[in-house]
RNA sequence: GGCGGCAUAGCCAAGUGGUAAGGCAACGGAUUGCAAAUCCGUCAUCCCCCGGUUCAAAUCCGGGUGCCGCCUCCA
């Protein structure tokens, strides 16, 4: 079997995508708002998208991803406005630094990642359309909302019959509210005011801005059509977000919004969610400068989870208060041991190769494989999927050594599996030439048993970072770290 | 108050009816000129507690305890 089965949110079921077909899965994730740095909670969800987009290739299927950018909303104004920059700067400004920590977490760029602002045009005629069916109505402010009332299927995908919400229960009911009829419509496009300085589109529907939910739909028409295939966001996203964009997509097409909505939990920092207040709010950037991480252990890190699970990054800290500060980071040091691992059996691969075809070997990678593929396929579980390799490196390093064509496909085999996780593949790394004479003089030096010049270029290369093995039976080698 | 999720070894984390994956740490051994690294092995009679269903439950049902999330713009 080959297709994806992925855990539905609103039918609460594992779901079968079907076999890959010609025509690309129609894959639509929900994006950043570019107001900021985003922090690794963020950075899990993206890097979700991308192990789901990952795997839907490597099982075969086209896919056609669109993630938006939402570049205006109360936050990236305020922000702009702070600064006196325009809003374009303001938001250009993190959607450079976003893409620079994808890029550098091994992220696959989505096919396109349009600008919500870029396609007001497209917006205002979903409002139309909206409007125009009579399940959407003007506020005597300008204002367009949404009429839940209109649409019977309401709280369906979030579960919450639509009489049991209770209004402001997050006592954060705008004053503004007044001019809904219902205190659960929401706001289509959001008639301009004071506080949105210079933003605002002069249309059809007057002077103002679009309001969130809607850019998702617009944008999503306009890229892939009425219907996607796969829906994704955090599962914060799950009310109001995307039960009001399945609302007013569906009221205006009549067709059903996304096959299939995939949602991933959050990630909680020393088990408490992330809050500035508790000092375990990190961004990519933090946890490379304090825990000296690669962007390869805080992937390895962040997708070692199931997506559909809570995912504790473990963080011992030292102080009360004030003066609390993380000392360790032990879920990258467990990401690092685990690469470790990992990247030395490949090293092994080629420095054990010394022997013979060994017997059972091929039996083995094959059930590797089968298993790897299995538990990609079922609802992406990585977890599974990673204690699959780590069982086949205990088990072919118990052969004790093979030859080069063993070595050769069980690297293939590595390197196809991280067409899914992206993060076994060692970053590329090369000895400087003065490393390399050292590493030379070394190996010579073990050669002739000159052990005070073996020692002495040990060091030597040890100051430098890097670290040398000698072993029976195999080339000597070298790791920095 | 309403809705939902989760509780598995020191830590992280799979497993959802057939008798506990994997990683980190720890400990033992092998290897090594020494060392580091590496490799192998050991490490939960048991899966928050109490009842129940079943030939059989970490897995299903009921009750309890604890934690987390959502309830209008937070991935």
């Amino acid at each position: 079997m080959t297709s994806l089965l992925l855990f539905d949110t609103l039918t609460r079921q594992k779901q079968d995508l079907g076999p890959p077909g010609q025509a690309p899965v129609r894959f639509y994730s929900c994006g950043p708002t570019v107001y900021n740095r985003v922090h690794v909670g963020n950075l899990r969800a993206f890097l979700f998208y991308d192990v789901l987009k990952r795997a839907l290739l490597w099982l075969g299927y086209p896919v056609r991803h669109v993630m938006n950018l939402t570049d205006v909303d109360d936050k990236t104004i305020k922000g702009s406005r702070a600064e006196s920059v325009s809003l374009r700067a303001f938001t250009e400004r993190y959607t450079e630094l976003f893409l620079k920590d994808m890029d550098a977490l091994g992220a696959l760029r989505p096919d396109v990642m349009p600008r919500a602002t870029d396609y007001v045009p497209q917006m205002v005629d979903l409002v139309q359309r909206l409007l125009d069916k009579g399940v959407a109505y003007r506020s005597d402010d300008g204002s367009v909302y949404f009429k839940i009332g209109a649409f019977p299927g309401y709280g369906r995908l979030s579960h919450l019959e639509a009489r049991t919400l209770q209004a402001g229960a997050g006592g954060r009911v705008a004053q503004d509210e007044y001019e809904k009829e219902d205190v659960q419509d929401f706001a289509l496009w959001k008639a301009w005011s004071e506080e949105d300085g210079d933003v605002a589109w002069d249309t059809a529907l007057g002077k103002g801005r679009p309001g969130w939910h809607l850019e998702c739909s617009a944008l999503a028409f306009e890229h892939l059509g009425e219907s996607l295939d796969i829906h994704a966001g955090g599962v914060d996203l799950v009310f109001p977000h995307h039960e009001n964009e399945i609302a007013q997509s569906e009221a205006a097409s009549g067709k059903t919004f996304s096959r299939l909505w995939v949602h991933n939990e959050h990630l909680l920092v020393g088990g408490q969610k992330m809050a500035k207040r508790l000092k375990n709010f990190f961004t990519l950037g933090d946890l490379v400068q304090l825990a000296g991480a690669t962007p390869r252990e805080v992937r390895y890190a962040l997708i070692s989870a199931h997506y559909r699970s809570q995912l504790n990054l473990q963080v011992t800290y030292e102080g009360e208060g004030e003066a609390r500060r993380p000392v360790r980071f032990d879920s990258l040091e467990v990401a690092r041991g685990a690469l470790r691992r990992l990247d030395q059996f490949r090293k092994d691969l080629q420095a054990k190769a010394t022997g013979e075809a060994p017997a059972g070997g091929a039996e083995r990678l094959a059930r590797a494989k089968d298993e790897y593929r299995e538990a990609v396929r079922d609802d992406l579980n990585v977890p599974r999927a990673l204690g699959v390799l780590f069982e086949l490196v205990t088990d072919v390093n118990k052969l004790g050594a093979w030859d080069a064509a063993y070595a050769r496909e069980v690297q293939a085999f590595l390197d196809d599996a991280d067409r899914v996780l992206g993060v076994l593949t060692p970053e590329p790394e090369a000895l400087a030439p003065d490393e390399q004479a050292l590493f030379e003089r070394w190996k010579a030096a073990r050669e002739a048993k000159d052990w005070a010049a073996a020692d002495e270029a040990r060091a030597a290369l040890q100051a430098k970072g890097i670290q040398v093995q000698a072993r029976k039976g195999s080339e000597p080698t070298w790791a920095r770290g």
